[in-house]
DNA sequence: GCTGGCGATGTTACCGGTAATATCTCGAAG
DNA sequence: CTTCGAGATATTACCGGTAACATCGCCAGC
């Protein structure tokens, strides 16, 4: 199959004879070097836009010519380029995210679940980190991300900074930050009108009356939505909101908030996240309180480590990985413009675990 | 292919007045579209060649030039385009990173650092994730990243599948699994010579004669290296290993394990990571045993959580950070031909906290 | 039998860069 | 005063695709 088996058939030159080297690369793929469309074309005898047609599906193709690409095809063990498509397209079938804290559970998780979705879209996702959390730096992320030519932007973590530099940005592609779906809220949050209150109701049955709030950092959105939700069913239901401490989402936090306390006038303690309620246990039973004998403790999120948490953590369990698909198609949906599926609300459920128990006398 | 159709009009003609709108879209950059170095060099009325020269940092330019140039640039928000750069010089300045479990741990942070010390060094991470561990699909996985026209590939998870996916394929760029750094080892293993003996040693000291360890899934190359490793020290310092029992890493893996063992024969439970640990002492609590009054458990990673387990977890800390930042380092030094230095040893060093105690009478 | 129309395929232009080559300008040497 | 050479800059080719346009062959209609 090398060159010269084509005979005279060179297209519309006339000295064919002394021509056949002209292009010698376009012969037998040289050495190691990916096929391209000029390769197979070469090697069935067609022109390059024949084979570019046939790979977009083009119907128009008489039969043989068809077979005689596909043969060729599966010869040369052609791979489109994706760089040179998307040189003309425009379409890169990347998109960039943005993330801190990847070694976190919530944003990895939910990258995770994205990048599932992006590869069963046909995309991949460029990840790029960001050491800290200022603007500046995330400013810069997206810099490198603009060059790398994607056809999205999607930020894996909502915090006011991550909004902030959002802002005033022309990205000149779809951007979106996957913050709680409930955030800010055009419906009514489902977390707050389902999952806050079930918990709290748990515990108010259990004859808890006074709590103390472990909240995460004020300037992330998931954070203030989540105190919001737990003050508001709180108050609904009668439940005193003895202190509110504010966290960094760490179990460390969590510890230290707790052990630093100078008193623990409350019988439950509820958790922004599952991590700080795990600091919290260890920081009460440090002070030698039982829980959920002197204290009962409940988190958020259900990691799959919370079930196995000494004792096992009563939680709310979120859908983190709907969360992550539900951004990806979100931002798909900007990208090639179809209509955006209403996002199904993302469901947080009660999971009753050995953490909580009835109000000491 | 013949050239000569060009209107011969274009070249060489000096009046440069009326020939401004010849190629409008050079003017001022047209709606949106980010600037080129055609845009710029017309803003700064030079050759477009001048400007990529200017760009690749290029001395003999006329510093009047220059200026010229850098006003343009300035002036029109010039950014390059990668995709562009890419078709010629075939660097794209991206790597494919493959993974499964990226809401693990261990993977996310690998991952992190990975993609942390990519930044730095101008480049982004691709990743693509794995539904399952067969070799089929990371064959896929591993297609979709070689169309993406990356410099060099990298797994973050070193499980036989992902070895045997590797085999016998020519990705045409370097790839490397980053496995835990001595595996298989040329040097002796730090974890081999150092931290395992000293967890054991810490045991052995405390009395305990006697250990179950709890293996990782066996065909992850760390797992074995881990099992190999406590095999080793725990018969060098003769304690004695009541059985080995293979987990999945999680912490219900470990909780079930235990949990279903026959009798508890051994005062202390070493487990091959933090979560299976974890599960490991629930289990023991459900069945009436004190950590670490009756049973010692330790881990190996040093989680941030476990410090926060109750009990604090005493574990082997494992420079997870230090492995992504290595194996991308190692790759790195691959694609550009650079030396690469030998990479440091990573560390594993024994973390002493309250789920060790004296063995039992 | 000429021509219009259409289906199938080929040719050229273009995307935004870089590499290779050509041209232009000037000062120094002959 | 030429000529030469080197530095500075401009022109052209090319990377591997896609889009737009051109061409070719064949059949139907007048």
């Amino acid at each position: 199959m090398t060159e010269q088996a084509i005979p005279a058939t060179e297209q519309g030159r006339p000295d064919a004879g002394s021509g056949a080297d002209r292009k010698a690369r376009h012969g037998a793929a040289a050495a190691g070097k990916p096929a391209t469309i000029y390769d197979v074309a070469h090697a069935a005898g067609v022109s390059h836009q024949t084979v570019s047609r046939y790979l977009k599906g083009f119907e128009g193709i008489r039969p043989e010519t068809r077979a005689k690409v596909e043969r060729a095809l599966a010869e040369l063990d052609y791979r489109p380029n994706l760089t040179a498509r998307s040189l003309t397209t425009g379409r890169s079938r990347r998109i960039g995210a943005l993330t801190h804290d990847i070694d976190k559970y919530g944003p990895s998780k939910i990258l995770g679940a994205a990048s599932a979705a992006a590869r069963d879209a046909g995309y991949v996702l460029d990840v790029v980190t960001l050491d800290t959390t200022d603007t500046a730096s995330i400013r810069e992320a997206l810099a490198i991300i603009a060059e790398h030519d994607v056809e999205g932007i999607l930020a894996l973590s909502s915090t006011d900074e991550m909004t902030h530099a959002f802002e005033g940005i022309d990205f000149r592609v779809p951007a979106l930050i996957a913050a709680e779906p409930d955030e800010p809220s055009r419906v009514q949050s489902q977390l707050a009108t389902v999952g806050m209150p079930a918990l709290v109701a748990h515990l108010a049955q259990l004859g808890h009356r006074r709590l103390i709030f472990l909240a995460g950092p004020h300037h992330w959105s998931a954070a203030r939505n989540r105190t919001r939700a737990l003050q508001v069913a709180a108050e609904t239901q009668g439940l005193e909101v003895a202190a509110i401490l504010e966290g960094d989402w760490s179990a460390r936090s969590g510890h230290e908030l707790i052990r630093d306390l100078p008193e623990v006038d409350a019988t439950a303690i509820v958790s922004a996240n599952d991590q700080m309620a795990l600091g919290a246990v260890l920081a009460l039973s440090e002070r030698g309180l039982d829980v959920p004998g002197d204290v009962s403790v409940t988190g958020i999120d259900d990691l799959p480590d919370a079930a196995f948490y000494t004792p096992p953590l009563t939680t709310l369990r979120m859908d983190l990985s709907g969360r992550g698909r539900a951004a990806f198609a979100e931002l798909l949906s900007r990208i090639d413009g179809s209509e955006a599926h209403e996002p199904e609300p993302v469901q947080s459920e009660l999971i009753v675990r050995s953490s909580t128990g009835p109000a000491p006398r």
